[in-house]
DNA sequence: GCCAACGTTGGC
DNA sequence: GCCAACGTTGGC
């Protein structure tokens, strides 16, 4: 059973979302205990949006202002139409925070640690929801809580 | 505030 | 279906 409950764990998808602070910032997710995750209007990011399961694991970026890595939240709903527009193609998720970093991770810190310097926050600057590699999650997780 | 990167739109 | 024009994001 604990060989079924590891591989279970293995298939859990990591995220990195980007937020301007002062558009939603992280503060007020502890606040609101969740949210749904709205104002996707690019087909790449709505693609990994509709690919986030339950339980899935997401990092919290503050982009413009700050530009670090801030805090980790998890997926608690799934993907489903984008209550704040009729149009269809557009989705949201519900994500709630588990903790907030003991030391954000700068994106200065990112691009200066070699496992990191692929990572599409790095290559991919506009991309706003992006998929991370088990490896890379926990290599910024490490350097938040160092 | 500038501009590079890149996605989208629309004319042909 | 190509590509120029335009809009947006986000780092600097």
């Amino acid at each position: 059973m604990g060989f079924f409950f590891a591989l279970n764990t293995r298939r859990m998808n990591y995220w990195l979302v980007k937020s301007e602070p002062h558009k939603y910032a992280w503060d007020q997710l502890l606040k609101d205990k969740s949210t749904f995750w709205d104002g996707v209007r690019n087909y790449q990011a709505r693609n990994n949006l509709q690919e986030m399961k339950k339980g899935d694991q997401v990092l919290y970026y503050h982009s413009n202002e700050g530009k670090e890595v801030v805090g980790l939240a998890k997926i608690i709903k799934e993907s489903y139409q984008d209550p704040t527009t009729e149009d269809t193609r557009w989705v949201v998720v519900d994500i709630a925070p588990v903790k907030t970093l003991k030391n954000p991770v700068s994106l200065e810190k990112i691009k200066a640690t070699p496992e990191l310097a692929n990572i599409a926050l790095v290559r991919q600057g506009r991309l706003s929801v992006m998929p991370l590699k088990a490896e890379e999650f926990d290599k910024i997780l490490e350097l938040g809580e160092e």
